[in-house]
DNA sequence: TGCCGCCTGTGCGTTGGCGTACAGACGCGG
DNA sequence: CCGCGTCTGTACGCCAACGCACAGGCGGCA
């Protein structure tokens, strides 16, 4: 087991890897699924490979507003690792795939006998604070088209290709917007060449000029993870 | 030492906090001081006692907007118990008053020493994970009135007055709004008997109308500040 | 083949907040 | 007691995004 395809689990040590991987076990997520609701403890926790999962913070039992993406970079459950047993963000798989799963007693176990795996685990949390300021300000201060492109970026960091299913509505959610203002903008990248689309399957034609269109959170996002996971 | 005032180290047992407090200076934070700018290693954390401070994010070099708000129910630092020198956030004081403070060093001795501190500070942070879910909620869903009202109660609870020095454009900058839109705002709480003010200083007349005044995102952040933090 | 549901595009009128600019008012320091 | 800097209030035009509503089109399913 030389890597596990999992960047958290793949920054530990040979040894420690296959400690923790030989509690996991390799599950399929499904897209929709939701695998973490607000408030309720949570029997297991992901480290995604293939698939990926949006973490969504819920305002007055109304709208809901993406706060994270977990993929093959992340975890899900990290509060375990702060010695909480709930988090307050509905987790929602949002592309289909393949993810390390044990359950959060076995994590507790794995936490409390490897030093190196509570270190990067420590790191990842600080790297979640980070973009929590990030989205923050992208929240306060960016325009949609700039938002979408990041997200769709990001996306595409996780899903591992350029093609993946989403509908306009749904991006309407994530972002916190109207679905109309996510057609206007999506209509632009469109017309610019830069994405293409059609009935719920988006495709990234022209990656850097997206990476231009975006606003400055996505790199900010990619500096403090960079920085801080090795 | 019963007591130390600052609700963390207040958390730990009798012993665990002599041993923290041994290690601890008392200083006081003088408001508009700057005691951290984002990425550069800081030297010092610090528990405040009747002081506090505001963590701003930086948005493309240009306006602020405050993600974070440290008394004495938090530390400034956090970021040294998940293993990093440095945090992404410029931290300025914003109310006066006494803190302890310790070296960024001696703060890593006392964690290595306590793993009833570490508990604490790893509760801290997934609170601080909590809020940043809240705030995103808040910036994209609520208007400047009940915005600022949360604002108000967020700084009576950490100043311990209901009388405090605080200007619009300050206001303005903190919530990431014009001037303006703090002016319109305030007036309308003034008008109807919530606060009162005048040049610099203001005071929270009718505590119990500004709570319902103010979004939902205020007991928020306290029912998951108690729910966890014991 | 025809229906129906879902996804996308467009067109209203409305609005909260923006940027800017200026005028009054308070209060400190000389 | 005067002057100036700072804080507060108000006004104007503007725009991104809102809420709502409807039309067209693709595609699965019977």
């Amino acid at each position: 087991m030389n890597v596990a395809g999992n960047h958290l689990i793949d920054l530990l040590s040979h040894a420690d890897r296959s400690r923790l991987l030989a509690l996991c076990d390799g599950v399929q997520l499904r897209a929709a699924d939701v695998i973490g609701e607000p408030g309720q403890p949570v029997s297991h926790v992901y480290f995604p490979i293939d698939g990926f999962i949006s973490q969504l913070a819920i305002a007055d039992e109304g709208p809901e507003l993406e706060v994270g993406m977990i993929g093959n970079e992340g975890m899900l459950g990290l509060h375990w690792a702060l010695g909480v047993g709930a988090s307050p963000l509905r987790a929602v798989v949002q592309g289909s795939g393949a993810s390390w799963r044990l359950s959060s007693a076995a994590f507790c176990q794995a936490l409390a006998a490897s030093a190196a795996l509570r270190g990067v685990l420590l790191r990842y949390a600080q790297v979640c604070l980070a973009q929590g300021a990030t989205s923050a300000i992208c929240l306060r201060y960016h325009e949609i088209g700039p938002r979408l492109a990041r997200w769709l970026l990001m996306t595409e960091d996780r899903a591992g290709q350029a093609t993946f299913p989403v509908t306009q509505v749904f991006l309407a959610s994530m972002l916190g917007v109207r679905r109309v203002g996510v057609t206007t903008a999506a209509c632009r990248l469109q017309k610019q060449g830069l994405i293409a689309y059609r009935r719920g399957v988006l495709q990234v034609l022209d990656r850097p000029a997206l990476l231009a269109a975006s606003c400055s959170c996505y790199a900010s996002d990619q500096r403090s993870y960079a920085s801080l996971m090795v």
